[in-house]
DNA sequence: GGGGCGCTGTCATCAACTTGTCATCCAAGC
DNA sequence: GCTTGGATGACAAGTTGATGACAGCGCCCC
């Protein structure tokens, strides 16, 4: 399991280095920026899971940064925690709407923080938090790799487990064969698109053996899908 | 769109009640209970988008109910919100460690409230967040590639989707053939226009199935346009 | 070192579905 | 009634996805 990464943007350096330790004591790899503008740079390249948003920073303020955040398309999935001074609820309500995920009011403790964030991840990639992944009747264990079916194991290879796994994370949502690739093959992988149709057929195989409905959907001309309606 | 399902697991009557005409008000719907069983079954029957649980209710506590939720697996995949009197920090953490994705503390204010839900419902239902186009009873969601009238599922074809799509990005515009040829076929391609009638025929075919009024509004030696009063 | 054995990636083939076009029929406007 | 433009049904070609088979690997157990 990667280690989940954390973009903090917080210019008060005493608080970094406080959460710098806890973060990374906790298995979390954190890089911190005092500034907005290099705040916005680093999520588009280092694509973290989550951004911790002071919202009074220096230069650009947390609440531009948080919606230019979400106007780009490689990081307006990002989840956002703000952290704020302010404990009053219009700003409160205000960060919501901006569109950020939470917010942590100032004073907090590492440890709250920790947990926040915790939560955060367990719903956008729920994988890199909880060890427990679950759609409709399937049940992934990602700590003893054991997949389930409606209470009864089945049995996957490794790249299926990764497929399924990638489907979980993401239940619903669409897949390209090319995203699936660099989804589940890695980034570079110089395999055949085609590959991917086949990997599917494995995984459906292997989860609806047994009469069950097909749980993978999928979409002509645009990809696959999880989906409990299957192929309807 | 549909409108988002949220269940209130809440034994102060006064709160309920409060709660739900708010909820209410914001297009939501709101089933409660003051029972932490029955709020086990609501949530498995009912399937809501979003549980609201107090931490202290009669029977079950809420922090059980929260566990039990994310154990089933109809049910763990449920964003919950807890409610809590007590603001203690140990508190705030135990309920995000049980797995609830976010707490209020009371006393809270229902806008406050409904801004959580909203927040989290945009995280899990990105449906919800804008990757959705919806015109009269047509919804189109982006992301699962599916499309809905009325409610029910409407099967289409890649063409037919991104010709459906291009209107609901247009609602009530008339587009020429030679646009629409433009817009969802591709700058230069070698179609016949007439074509285009073909495939207004197999989308108005697929989306008016069963008896529903025309969707789509013929403008005599104009074009084609999405009207929800059709060909009048 | 030498079999099994399971996992992978690729292909060729088959099947299902889409799609562009036509010829024909129909409705509206003049 | 005639003309023009739109709706329809049929169809054949073209795409796209599903499948089964197969060879190459890497691994474990002899």
């Amino acid at each position: 399991m990667t280690k989940p990464r954390v973009l903090l943007v917080e210019d008060d350096q005493a608080l970094v280095e406080l959460l710098s330790f806890h973060f990374r004591r906790e298995e979390f790899e954190l890089e911190a920026t005092a500034d907005g503008e290099e705040a916005l740079l680093l999520a588009r390249e280092a694509a973290p899971d989550v951004v911790i948003l002071d919202w009074m920073i220096e230069g650009v303020s947390g609440i531009e940064v948080c919606r230019r955040l979400r106007r780009l398309p490689e990081t307006a999935n990002v989840p956002i925690i703000m952290l704020t001074a302010r404990a009053e609820e219009a700003d409160r309500i205000r960060g919501l709407e901006t569109g950020a995920d939470d917010y942590v009011t100032k004073p907090f403790s590492p440890r709250e923080l920790i947990a926040r964030v915790g939560a955060v991840l367990r719903r956008v990639r729920p994988a890199l938090a909880g060890e427990q992944l679950a759609y409709d009747d399937i049940e992934m264990d990602l700590v003893s790799h054991k997949v389930k079916r409606g209470g009864a194991g089945v049995q996957l290879g490794p790249t299926e487990f990764r497929l399924l796994r990638h489907f979980l994370e993401h239940p619903g949502r669409v897949f390209s064969r090319e995203r699936l690739l660099d989804a589940v093959w890695g980034q570079d992988s110089e395999i055949e698109l085609r590959t991917v149709d086949v990997h599917i057929r494995r995984l459906r195989k292997a989860i609806n053996a047994g009469e069950r409905a097909d749980v993978i959907r999928t979409v002509r001309s645009a990809g696959y899908a999880l989906d409990s309606e299957g192929t309807v």
